[in-house]
Order: C-alpha cells, then structure tokens, then sequence
DNA sequence: ATTCTAAATGGACAATCGTCCATTTAGAAT
DNA sequence: ATTCTAAATGGACGATTGTCCATTTAGAAT
C-alpha cells in the first residue's frame, strides 16, 4: 500500500463515511422537528433512510450517536466563529462586532440550529456526553471579547478597567443568548437588523469612540 | 346547601385537591432532575407516591399534565412578578430595577426553575400546550419596561424616543435572558449581585441621571 | 349502623422503545 | 471468475412507555 492510497477512500469506506454523517444530519433534523422526546432510534433512521442496526454499527448506541451530534453543533459554530473573525478587521471593536454579526446571522442563528441548540440545554444535565458541549459561549469565545474590551477601555480613564472589561464582556454575551432565545420564541416577528442595533446602541454609549447604534468606528 | 358551605372543602374534596397538586409538583422535579426525556408517568407518580392510574383520572393523561405544569410555573412567575412590582417604588427606574431584581432572585432563578424552564422551551414547539406558558417575556412585561423606559426617556433628549424605548426593553429583557442561560450552564460559579450591577452598568451609560452601577437612582 | 358513591388503586394492554445479531449484500482481493 | 470480508440489513428481543378500567377503599349521606 503506497503513501497516498493510504489518504484515498475506496468506494466502500466512502459511503461508510457518508452513511456516519447522514445519522448525524438526521439526529440533528429529527431533533429540531420532533424535540428530543420525539427524537427515536426509529424517527432517525427513517429519516436518514437506512437500516435499524445502523446507529449500533456507528456509534455503538443511540447515546453516542446524540453525543456526537451534538459535538458535530459546537464544531460548526466554532468553525463558523474562526472563519468570521479571520475575515474581519483587526481593531478591538471590529472583532467584537465580528462575534455579535456571526451569532445574529442567518447560518448559525436559524430554526434548526437554535431548536436543536435549545433541545440540548434542555438535557444536558442528564446526558453526561451533551454537556461538553452545550455551552457556545466558552473561554476561547470569552477570552478573545475580554481582551479586545481590555484594549477599548485602555485607552480610556475607568477606575478599574479588568472589572469594567469582565462585565462588559459577561454582559455582550448575555445580550447575545438572549437574541437567541427571542429568535426561538419569535422566529417571525425577530428582525437580525434591530437586534444587532439594539446591541451596538448599548456598547455605543459605554464606548463612544468605538461604537455607534450602527455598527463598529473605524 | 348555604353559602358558605360551597366554599368549604370536605376532607374528601381536599385531599383531592391536595393529590391533583401533589402531581403537578412531582413533574416539576421530576423534569428538573431527569429532563424532559426521563419524565415517564412511572417517574412522576413514584416521585409523588401516588398510584399509576392518577394521572389519567385527574389531568385525562400525560401530556395534559405536562401542559398544567407548565401552566403552573408560568403563574408562579408572574404573581411573584406582581408582588415584586407592587412592593417596589413607583418611579420608573425603580419598577425596571423591580423587574431586574426579581428576575435575578434566587426565588425565581433557582437550579429547579431554570432546568424547568429550559426543558419546555426545549420542547415548547412540539408539545403545543406548552408554548403558551414557555415565555416570561411576554407582553404584559414588555409593555410594563417599555412605558417606564419612554418616561426615562422623556426627559432626555433622543431623536427617536420610541424606538430606543423600545430598544432598550429588548436589550434590558435578553440581558436577563442570558443571565438565565448562563445561571444555567454553570450555576457555581453564576453570581448574582454581579449580574445585577453588570445589567446595571449598561442601563447607567445610557440614562446616567436614573441608573448607576449599584442600582437606580432616586 | 348501613348504604351510597366519589376517589384512588394497581395491573392488563398494545405500542413503542433501544439493543443486538444472524443473515444478506456488494465491493475488494486474489 | 472466484473467494473473501467489511458493511449493511431488518427482524427478534425484553424492557418500558402511556392508557384505561375492573376493583377496592374510605369518607359522606342516610
């Protein structure tokens, strides 16, 4: 077997590989149509359109299957959040907005992402495997506002500036969340636009120099 | 049969009534601990020691009694709302701080509530009984903040009152949206003065004569 | 004391759950 | 062409689901 056989599917491994995501689109599908109490070995595979012994051959049991899905979420979101900040400028407040514009657009804030995202705060005390990755908002995601709100307020005069650029940075975040909450209960009457204004107004009058109702200066 | 006999209850009627909450009150934990997916009938009645056939006699089956549970915590929500208000100044900072407050007591924003609450928002679209109750933020409450913010408002001078009124009613309520989630993911280490003054550092940059960083003003 | 009846019980029931494996299928290796 | 075998199939399995009702229980009415 040469070096690059080695990298190249055959036919049959490929189709394996594609049967795996299949189960996971599917899991994610049925749960953001059916709930997770309506999410069943039977309602995923006749969505997937495979054979009952399917999620045991793959992942050994309905749990893993669930658990992976869920893995498959948090990665698309960060893979999301990585590709949005590479394009977006580098200044402090570009970043930031960068964060705000990805969480409110039409890719990752959508019905079936944020039903599934919500099926799986509503479990994941009780599913060990879900809780990993349950939580969108964590310390990478965290780190990177903390410090770009550190670099805003340096340049300005208050009194303790790591507690002012913690809170700001817990208070983006939460504002953020609850947008998606609003899109879940309000998928119709949400406006991405007024959201993402509502934001900016906010950081707008803490950071005068850097934000405006309309988006990021500079 | 006189008056007053028609609102006593004898020990009959009361016992009844007793069990009818005694099971409304053991699918409330028993979604809190197990989530939406592990609150079985058997689950509920062990919780509530009561007898299998129960459930069917008093609620006409399961997903009635879901939807009554979900109808009682939205209650609960919303009396301790009222009592809060009614026991709050009257000036508007003082009724949003009110809302703010309340919202963040460990009252409302308990480990059991919150599981709750996310569990039927996880499952509200499935289970239509449950989407009625699924939403604190519903009108009554908005329109409450709104009017207390366009009198904060009033005073100042915005171009466009209405819409930053109406503005910061949505920001203000996904603030307290978020602060649920992320009490939620991780409620060690969720604290809840400094969500409060971080809910109130923004409101204070905004309307600095009515809010600061400890509270409202006046 | 006896009768009456609303309330509660707990098991029977069919349906569905998730798991597992004996069998079939079809691409890979010879 | 034939053999080999990894992958996929789909039904069997016991466990558990929610519903329902014949029976029992115990307070109310007589």
């Amino acid at each position: 077997m040469t070096e690059t056989e080695l990298f190249k599917l055959n036919h049959r491994q490929e189709r394996r590989h594609q049967n795996r995501v299949a189960l996971i689109e599917a899991t994610l599908d049925t749960i953001a149509k059916k709930g997770f109490s309506g999410t069943s070995v039977s309602a995923i595979i006749e969505r997937a359109n495979l054979s009952r012994g399917m999620i045991h051959l793959h992942f050994g049991g309905k749990d893993n299957l669930i658990e992976e899905a869920a893995h498959h979420s948090s990665d698309a979101y960060f893979t999301g959040l990585e590709n949005a900040l590479s394009r977006s400028g580098i200044s402090p407040q570009e970043q930031i907005a960068a964060v705000i514009s990805n969480d409110l657009s039409d890719e990752v804030l959508n019905e079936r992402s944020v039903r599934v995202w919500y099926a799986f705060r509503g479990e994941f005390r009780n599913r060990e495997g879900i809780g990993r990755y349950s939580d969108t908002r964590d310390d990478r995601l965290r780190d990177l506002m903390f410090t770009a709100f550190e670099n805003i307020i340096q340049q300005m005069d208050f009194a303790d500036p790591t507690v002012v650029a913690r809170d700001v940075t817990h208070g983006t975040l939460a504002m953020l969340e609850g947008m998606w909450t609003d899109y879940l209960l309000h998928p119709n009457s949400f406006n991405r636009e007024s959201a993402k204004r509502i934001i900016f107004r906010f950081l707008g009058s803490l950071f005068p120099l850097n934000f405006s109702e309309s988006g990021p200066k500079r």
